[in-house]
DNA sequence: ATGAAAGCGCTAACAG
DNA sequence: CTGTTAGCGCTTTCAT
């Protein structure tokens, strides 16, 4: 395998002109960059990612510890790998990918500098992770807003305003019966920031406007969709529904068909979700879009901020659009 | 940031025996042994990442070529990509995701040693990236079975002899007219390997059996599954179903149900997929289970003996078996 | 615009 | 059972 050396040999350069000719970090005569240039291609040199790794502290590496529980919908967490990805890209770094679960081997990548820096997604309520990271010597970043942040950056989606808006926007257009179908319940047990956020939000906007908060938990690998919409549908008389749960978007739509309710005019529906899952056949569900490209991006940008040591990097918290669409009524 | 040197200091030994205690390549008191515990915990010292890959060439990680595309199913890639984690885990590794579409960067990490191995997914046939990875200077695991690897070590499941295995056993119960549900069109278009092996099993079973072969194909994110399935219970009048589409399985289970249909008196059914997705609401299909837990572990094991250097290593076709479940008769 | 040289922190001979 | 030492291949001061 050829090295630097070989190439500056080849190339009849020193070693370090070859090393600055490939970082641009000094400027090289273009007849020199062209030799070095033509020796690389020559001797098919590609440079040693451990050896920059040491030399200069930098793995070109962004961890990312990803839930791997059964719970949360693989299609989103798959989204927002493929949005990290491109992010990352794009500042020449690579994913490397941690179970979330295993808090050891995530707090390990870090403290051996196999990456620059680790971000978190699927964090919960009171996360057994935030103490420890930290006190990591590596930034990390958190993909979700618990309260207590123990001082790390959180990048996320408001989903408070998120649902909060969806209730606004229904109650503007005229329902006053809103019920809520939330996350699966271990999501809501094990306190996925996204899922008690996405919950207050409802809740407050509802109180606010002197409604009443029905929210409703749904496990659709569990239970019977139908079940709970024909259930629904008779107790409470729904006005609207605000679903915020894509594992369960499609059988809803599929229980709502089956019971012959039209969208709007029986029944309006915002979904909080990614916004390639609310296209179901021929209708697309109003929503309030959860922006994965863009969450993706800010978590990158946030990480690589913090590596290049650009001071104090504050939290985001995403603000929510509602795009309406085929299952609300317009308004004028 | 404590380094080896320190604790070498600080244990009052040389900074091999702190190496060789850390490696365990060879033997040390167990006094030394301690005192060296005892300053790594003192010092909180981690070995670098960087300055390991450097002197070992090694870098500890196993690339993962992971496919972004829509239409392979998010699910069964997060449960490969679980299972390629659990299995990298065990050997100490850690795993970098490439995308599996940009083909540059896949060959970079390898000729950059960023990873001691590659492992590709979703390989298609005459796939373009086979033969500049069989070029590549580290080793290269395919995940997939293509009639042309390149020389590449391949490691799948034998979803040729799966389908043919459906087919067979489902003559065996009786039925005649077979029709298989395989996977989405694009999928199929793109000559995924699994795919048309698993058609090529199917076709060549019934043929053998003298069966018609009908196989359809079929996108549920964009036709009706209702539509196809009436369609296909009224022309073909099926006595059973092969089905290898994880996507469609719940919505073919829906509409199957919808039309009165009950298995395995009407209908027999038997699904290709992962365990984990043959149980819908009560009913638990036959299924040729694709053991995707053992694919991985097929998959990192081949690839850490490559990294071993450990001679020739074979390809691997993990042989099918049939699981009786709900939709097929008892045999006797 | 280019060179020389000193590390980065570890592994693994080689030498007892 | 332990120590000495020479790299691994790059980045980055200093010099010029």
């Amino acid at each position: 395998m050829a090295t630097m050396s070989d190439i500056a040999r080849e190339a009849g350069v020193s070693l370090s002109t070859v090393s600055y000719a490939l970082s641009g970090k000094r400027a090289i005569s273009s007849a020199t960059r062209e030799r070095i240039n033509d020796a690389i291609t020559r001797l098919s040199y590609h440079p040693h990612a451990g050896a920059r790794a040491l030399a200069s502290q930098r793995a070109g590496t962004i961890g990312l510890a990803v839930p791997l529980a059964a719970d949360v919908d693989a299609h989103v967490v798959m989204m927002f790998v493929r949005s990290l990805m491109r992010a990352a890209h794009e500042t020449s770094n690579e994913i490397l990918l941690i179970a979330g679960e295993d808090h050891a081997a995530t707090a390990r990548v870090l403290d051996e500098g196999k990456v620059d820096a680790l971000v978190v997604m699927d964090v919960v309520e009171d996360d057994p992770r935030l103490p420890v990271l930290a006190g990591a010597r590596r930034p990390v970043v958190l993909l979700g807003y618990p309260s207590q942040a123990h001082g790390i950056p959180r990048v996320d989606f408001d989903f408070e305003q998120a649902s909060s808006l969806a209730v606004t926007e229904l109650h503007r257009r005229g329902a006053r019966r809103l019920v809520m179908i939330g996350s699966p319940s271990v999501t809501q047990t094990r306190h996925a920031t996204y899922a008690d956020r996405a919950t207050r939000g409802f809740e407050q906007a509802c109180e606010k406007l002197g409604l009443r908060a029905r929210h409703v938990v749904h496990d659709h690998e569990v239970d019977s969709t139908g079940q709970l919409i024909r259930t629904l549908l008779a107790e409470e008389r729904p006005e609207a529904l605000v679903i915020h749960n894509e594992s369960a978007l499609a059988a809803i739509h599929r229980a709502l068909t089956d019971e012959g309710i039209s969208m709007p005019e029986d029944l309006q529906v915002v979904a909080i979700a990614p916004q390639e899952t609310v296209r179901l056949g021929a209708v697309e569900y109003t929503a309030v879009e959860i922006p994965v490209e863009e969450i993706g991006r800010a978590a990158v940008t946030t990480a690589t901020a913090l590596i290049e040591g650009d001071g104090v990097v504050g939290d985001q918290l995403i603000a929510p659009t509602l795009n309406e669409r085929d299952t609300t009524h317009r308004l004028p």
